[in-house]
DNA sequence: ACATTGACCTGAGAGC
DNA sequence: TGCTCTCAGGTCAATG
């Protein structure tokens, strides 16, 4: 679920949901998601106050705290929030709730425990603190910019998409979907692309991303020509009808069309 | 620099 | 039914 599509997703969540209202108690489950503070450090910095706003870079979410700081969150590979009023419906994962004055409550569940929650002073400081390349989807992050993120970088192309230091934001399924709608081949060198190849891949990149933000991260509303509602085994490709491969790239399982993106030379 | 592997966690699904 | 095995959308550290 959460790569950057999800993660806005969720962004818009909390905004719409959970903003202005008082938090009145916090209950850390399992602290294990808890990084840099403790469960009594989070709910000092918490009570009394309230959620102003909520921003993203990449796969970390921020709900900025009125008066000063951030809650930093990422949600690995199950994480998400759930805001709700009866506790029938709380997430069976549920690591961290926090009780607001209307009587809600905002659940952030992570079933594997692979998400984090801290605390960030500074979103901006945060992400070149963790090491976070440019939010794929950002507006600085224009063609130029891409250019430079790829500038001396030989590693395959999938492994650059994922690496979240080069660029902050896809994962494994968005990236498979970018690189076939860009039509190359996943374990392709970056410093192979010709020029007009980095440029498909950067709008790709940024059509995919903005298209499944649109979508809702839903497969079931991707456009027809798209990979990821096929990924899978007997999966087809929706342009040439050519069963698709799989493979490894950088430990992940990848999903590609043969006849679409041509393996490399050499 | 880059790829690979295993570790961190839990649960779903397949095969026996 | 229950066991074992494999796999999963993320990231990090160690190793080659």
């Amino acid at each position: 679920m959460p790569e950057l599509p999800d993660v806005e997703l969720l962004r818009r969540y909390l905004a719409a949901t959970a903003l202005h209202q008082e938090i009145q108690a916090v209950e850390v489950g399992d602290d294990q998601v808890l990084t840099g503070l403790s469960p009594r450090g989070l709910a000092l910095a918490l009570r009394g106050r309230s959620f102003a706003g909520a921003s993203r870079h990449g796969k970390f979410l921020f709900a900025r705290v009125d008066g000063e700081g951030h809650l930093a969150m990422h949600f690995g590979m199950t994480g998400f929030l759930k805001y709700f009023r009866r506790p029938q419906v709380r997430p069976r994962h549920a690591r961290i709730q926090i009780a607001f004055a209307n009587g809600y409550f905002l659940a952030y569940s992570c079933q594997r425990k692979l998400g984090e929650v801290t605390w960030a002073d500074d979103p901006a400081a945060f992400a070149a603190q963790r090491g976070l390349g440019p939010d794929a989807l950002g507006r600085d992050l224009d063609l130029a910019a891409f250019r430079a993120a790829v500038q001396g970088r030989r590693a395959a192309a999938k492994s650059l998409l994922l690496d979240q230091t080069a660029l902050a934001g896809v994962g494994n399924l968005y990236a498979d979907e970018i690189l076939f709608q860009a039509r190359i081949h996943p374990t392709t060198s970056v410093a192979g692309l010709k020029c007009q190849e980095q440029e498909r891949l950067f709008r790709a990149m940024k059509q995919v991303l903005a298209t499944a933000v649109r979508c809702r991260a839903d497969p079931g509303q991707f456009p027809l020509d798209y990979l990821l509602p096929r990924r899978g085994a007997g999966g087809r490709c929706p342009r040439c009808g050519r069963c698709l491969q799989r493979m490894k790239v950088s430990g992940r399982t990848t999903y590609y069309c043969s006849g679409c993106q041509p393996p490399p030379l050499g």
